[in-house]
DNA sequence: AGCCTTTGACCAGCG
DNA sequence: TCGCTGGTCAAAGGC
């Protein structure tokens, strides 16, 4: 723990990540207030825009990834599948390459509780901090290349970040009615997965296959539009209910490595979610799969959760690979995946200039710290 | 009363 | 065999 809190990571990550606390004011204010630095982020983004995208529409989610991705940054994209390798290689073969993403979108897609998340608080691009960028050694420091990786790759991350929040947004719009396959399925096809294997950020648009790990932004979003009340409490709303068993500074993730454990009986499913400083969810990968099926009122305080009774335990282990439609969306996670599946929201597009060390972005969870409720001294 | 979070310690796997 | 790291346990306290 003392490394946690020793670490000095409080404000400026070593790396050039570009956290972008999910706060409108903070970019607002960012852009009004001026750190008067250099070119505005804004102006970097314009003309990012300009010269890529003359129109600027931002409309379409995958050119702005493709272009923006086009930067150094892509590499992260295949940072992050190397490292998850390992760990999901069971995942893998387990279950289907469309089963995969198929259930990493669904995690995507809001549950039912998860209506939240369309709200406009969903609107606030998680990506976009402008302090983030400030604070971005890659960004302004002088001391980097002031050419091409700094700046670029500035914008490229901020370009894309909003871009992604846009497009999601419109995404949300679009299949947060339907909970149909097909939205599915074309959800995913814009999923902003950096699973991929591909350095290439275009594989985040096209359906990463073969992908250990399917981010699931929304997954992140989920919780983190949801009222704190709501989003406080679990670590992600994936609509079982999780109980926290440990924590844990790893050195791999340099950020604070939460545990969490399926409330259900015998329910062997476990997740580890890692934030970063600012409490965003940089990677969730869940472990296991249940052997029942959500609670009806995941958010409550489960006692249902629990269903300690263990009553649905009943229904037991949906088969792999095939999805129980009215669940859907929350247990999807374990359910479609046989051993483990690694979340990465979209902040995750960030690495470092290793693979070993990369810089994950989370999204921002409104749970910033494991809620402060209570901090017990022991 | 019960469940959950927090947190230091312990244990196991790996290089 | 030693050290490191990750994962889990369990006690204390809070809601």
């Amino acid at each position: 723990m003392a490394e946690a809190e020793g670490a000095p990571k409080v404000t400026a990550p070593p790396r050039p990540t570009i956290t972008l606390p999910p706060r409108r004011t903070s970019f607002e204010t960012l852009f009004a207030g001026g750190h008067g630095l250099s070119p505005g982020p804004m102006t970097l983004v314009s003309n990012f825009f300009s010269d890529h995208y003359p129109d600027s529409d931002c409309r379409s989610f995958s050119q702005l990834l493709a272009g923006a991705m086009a930067s150094p940054v892509a590499s992260l994209a295949a940072a992050k599948p190397a490292d998850n390798s390992g760990k999901f290689s069971s995942t893998e073969a387990t279950t289907g390459d469309g089963s995969e993403k198929n259930f990493g979108f669904r995690q995507n897609r809001p549950v039912n509780l998860v209506v939240a998340p369309h709200s406009p608080m969903f609107m606030v691009p998680p990506g976009l901090t402008p302090s983030g960028l400030l604070n971005s050694p890659g960004f302004f420091s002088p001391v980097q290349s002031p050419f091409g990786m700094s700046h670029q790759q500035a914008l490229a991350h901020v370009t894309a970040q909003a871009a992604l929040s846009q497009s999601y947004m419109q995404l949300q719009a679009e299949y947060q009615p339907s909970t149909s396959t097909s939205a599915e399925e074309s959800a995913q096809h814009q999923s902003f997965v950096p699973s991929t294997t591909a350095p290439e950020m275009h594989t985040l648009v096209s359906d990463q296959q073969g992908s250990t790990m399917e981010s699931s932004q929304v997954l992140h979003s989920d919780k983190k539009h949801l009222p704190a009340s709501l989003a406080a409490d679990k670590p992600v709303n994936d609509g079982y209910n999780w109980r926290k068993y440990g924590q844990k500074q790893v050195k791999a993730s340099e950020y604070p490595r939460s545990y969490y454990r399926c409330t259900n009986l015998n329910c062997p499913v476990k997740k580890k979610v890692e934030r970063s400083v600012d409490g965003q969810i940089s990677e969730i990968t869940y472990k296991g799969q249940h052997n029942h099926e959500p609670p009806q009122h995941p958010n409550k305080r489960s006692k249902e959760g629990g269903d300690r009774g263990g009553t649905m335990n009943s229904r037991a282990k949906p088969e792999l690979g095939q999805r129980e439609t009215s669940m859907s969306d929350e247990d999807v996670p374990s359910n479609s995946v046989p051993e483990d599946v690694q979340i990465e929201p979209l902040g995750s597009i960030e690495h470092d200039e290793t693979n070993d060390s990369e810089t994950r972005i989370g999204d921002e969870g409104d749970e910033d710290e494991p809620n402060p409720k209570r901090r017990q001294v022991l």
